[in-house]
DNA sequence: GACATATTAGAATATACATTCTAATAAAAG
DNA sequence: CTTTTATTAGAATGTATATTCTAATATGTC
């Protein structure tokens, strides 16, 4: 019953991604968003309770994007794949990588997080810090603060470095990247200090 | 002639630098900064011609304080010490780190500057990448593009990636980052490939 | 002491958006 | 073919700020 959907939740997420990804997180504007595929702003009010909640969405699609392909190779047990695995999953997804690596969270969700939405965010972190420990103490033994701080180095904040100053110019990250990451991991994950 | 001034541009400067370090670069508004000094709103605009050129000038004070010392150890020929220039300038400017470490100069500053505060934008980044090709020239033997993406690597983005963790939760980064920035530099720096 | 003016004071204005509201539509159900 | 309601449509409202404007105040100069 009622009229059938001209647009769904997915269009608004994406169109919002895409402007966000292009012009940054303060050019997503409900009229923009609406714009983008010729809708009214009253449907995204339809769909979404408030800006906020659209932007926590494509928050959580694109930290979901990453992180599930990041954590299914770390659970096979090979850290520099895992390493590696931001330059090429920065090169097949443009969009998602710039908002990911190049906003903060809060830029994109300024206030706060339905409680729902919270418990997903929440989620994802915790799986992100599960896969990290569970790796560490598979390699170094035991996961202690030193264990962690530099798995951790290793595998999220040299390949972020790498790859963020190729994103910021909107180029994908060159082959010269991959180097630097292999040299950095087995120059931090040797066993002894 | 005329009256005494109560303020000067450095207190606004200093004002909006503190705010923006504590509470991010949204929450400088012109208000919050004259209230910060118990000034009236339009003392800042007698002396600064827009929020966004406040903010310049913000951008412009952080990103000389960190370059100055940066390229100055760098002429003295050690890339180590300038590697860890990053974690220990942050630890004895904590504001100062947060404003230039966490937020996007576009972030700072939203529209177009004055073409005079351009221009001293631009010398600030021409004089950066001057210095590194000095130092990768000198290192390397050469400063083509495969010395330079080392160089800017091991003496930049590593450091930035080893310390951006710790200045995001307002923490002071602790030892073990110059630990890894070391080890990093080592493997990244040597002669040949 | 009267004048000129740099500066303080802060009220008034303008703008950009998020959000809300009211109405129009179209499809399904009976 | 009438009723119900999900959805489109987009105009109206509210809010937060940047910016502008008008006035009041001091201080050096004549």
């Amino acid at each position: 019953m009622g009229r059938n959907a001209h647009f769904d939740n997915e269009q608004f997420i994406d169109a919002a991604l895409k402007i966000a990804a292009g012009q940054g997180p303060a050019a997503v504007t409900i009229a923009a968003v609406a714009g983008e595929i010729g809708a009214p702003v009253g449907s995204v009010y339809h769909r979404f309770l408030s800006r906020d909640v659209l932007m926590a969405e494509v928050w959580l699609r694109v930290a979901a994007s990453f992180q599930d392909e990041f954590l299914s190779t770390l659970e096979k047990g090979e850290g520099i794949e895992a390493a590696l695995h931001t330059p090429r999953w920065a090169r097949q997804h443009s969009a998602e990588a710039r908002i990911l690596l190049l906003y903060r969270r809060e830029e994109l969700v300024a206030g706060s997080w339905p409680e729902e939405m919270k418990e997903r965010a929440l989620g994802i972190s915790r799986r992100l810090d599960a896969g990290i420990s569970k790796f560490a103490a598979r390699t170094f033994g035991k996961a202690g603060r030193e264990e962690i701080n530099r798995t951790v180095f290793a595998i999220i904040d040299v390949p972020y470095a790498a790859v963020l100053r190729y994103i910021r110019q909107g180029k994908k990250p060159p082959r010269a990247v991959e180097d630097n990451i292999t040299k950095t991991y087995n120059a931090i994950m040797r066993r002894m200090k």
